[in-house]
DNA sequence: TTAAAATTGACAAATGACTGTCAGTTTATA
DNA sequence: TATAAACTGACAGTCATTTGTCAATTTTAA
């Protein structure tokens, strides 16, 4: 199973060094960033799972960075652990009610950040669990699985099984690419005999119903598909 | 593309020529073997990608084929599908408990036979979200391998598919040195007849595309390439 | 120090691989 | 059984890759 993605965001290299490799160790994918600026780019461009994020922070701090994330559509949801010195109990609070989900008070013990952000993303997946999301909206498509219906701007769209399973798969995971092979195994299932050029031809018949959405489905030559981010 | 080997293990000569006529249209490199004890001998010394396995052969037969195949570290994870004749039911029972991948029952269509053999390989394919580091961050710059992207300072970066391998394959071992034979093994995979200037190729194109982070592709005259420190 | 040899960079042309598309067939579903 | 869906195979167009050639650069040897 690929392991979520963490991004670590500190002023100090030391400090970033220490939990990276910690967390590594746990198999997570890592980003770090050492200022406000680049914390909140990073965040919007890679989407990671979770966040560890020191509130001191030379430019924009750790709180003006959480307010931001917190309003943003986009990074709402992405949990954020707060690395806190001593005497800034005031920002934990603060921190907490912008909507972060833990702190840790430094100096901390390595065990105990993996142990914090283990459970919290434990949580996340617990809700999440294979529930591929029920509803997803995408600009003005919406893709309901309850429904197994495609709107786009109020017009349903008639898709076939496979073209609706196909899409929605990607939608997933946006932005990830899945080669062929892939995808006829999420959506007929492992051990299905079929050749891989069927995937192009559900590919086909999508872009032609979804219409002026046809692009959110990306070619990715040499590999595969992609729902576009 | 360089295409997977295939063992076919069956006493008559018929059936090989049938197995390998259709196996190779698909574009499969082709072994052959008539007897148990080639059939491991072959396994152990070529490594295919999978074996057909016919189960009555003279001397060694095909269960104890698989048996012996898959008590051996080498060839464990070798897939094996299968050939029965009527009557061997139990057989097949036994084959599948001993590690068998799947089973044809004689007589077959070619075509089944091709269609079971593409899904086993295909789900042994890479899985780019699992390789290594699926993410890699130098600087401002961000190699995704499950998006199969990477991003310079906020800008998506188009690269190739070579592009994109080469340069996540240098990216792993930041500061090793790699010939260039090396290079062509890791992203095109062993035993690829080219040119080794095509390489040279590949990077040009990639230093372009990466603009003001094209030193980070390091030429060591004489020897290769390296991806900066 | 200079000339020759070796190596890499750059580019264009040729080759080859990959995808989009469609028509025809098979398979599944009602 | 009728209808829709799914699959395959073929082909054309597109794009990536490979190769060869030549210039520029560096190294080696005289």
């Amino acid at each position: 199973m690929a392991k979520e993605t963490i991004l670590i965001v500190d002023d100090e290299q030391d400090i970033i060094e220490l939990i990276k490799y910690n967390l590594k160790n746990e198999g997570y994918a890592i980003l770090t960033a050492q200022t406000g600026e680049q914390a909140v780019k990073i965040a919007e461009q890679s989407q990671p799972d979770l966040m560890v994020l020191d509130l001191m922070l030379p430019g924009i701090d750790g709180l003006e960075v959480t307010k931001y994330l917190k309003n943003n559509e986009q990074t709402r949801d992405m949990p954020i652990v707060m690395l806190t010195a001593k005497g800034e109990e005031s920002d934990i609070v603060t921190g907490l009610e912008l909507g972060a989900s833990d702190y840790i008070s430094k100096p901390f013990s390595p065990k105990v950040l993996v142990a914090r952000i283990r459970a919290i993303l434990r949580r996340r997946k617990k809700n999440f669990a294979d529930t591929p999301d029920r509803i997803k909206q995408i600009g003005e498509m919406i893709i309901d699985r309850a429904r197994h219906m495609v709107t786009i701007e109020g017009n349903a769209v008639d898709l076939t099984l496979s073209e609706f399973e196909l899409l929605s798969f990607l939608a997933d995971k946006k932005g990830w690419v899945f080669t062929r092979g892939q995808i006829v195994d999420a959506i007929r299932g492992e051990n299905y005999a079929v050749t891989e050029r069927s995937i192009d031809v559900v590919i086909v018949g999508l872009r032609k119903k979804l219409k002026n959405y046809a692009s959110v489905i990306e070619t990715v030559r040499g590999v595969g598909y992609r729902f576009r981010e």
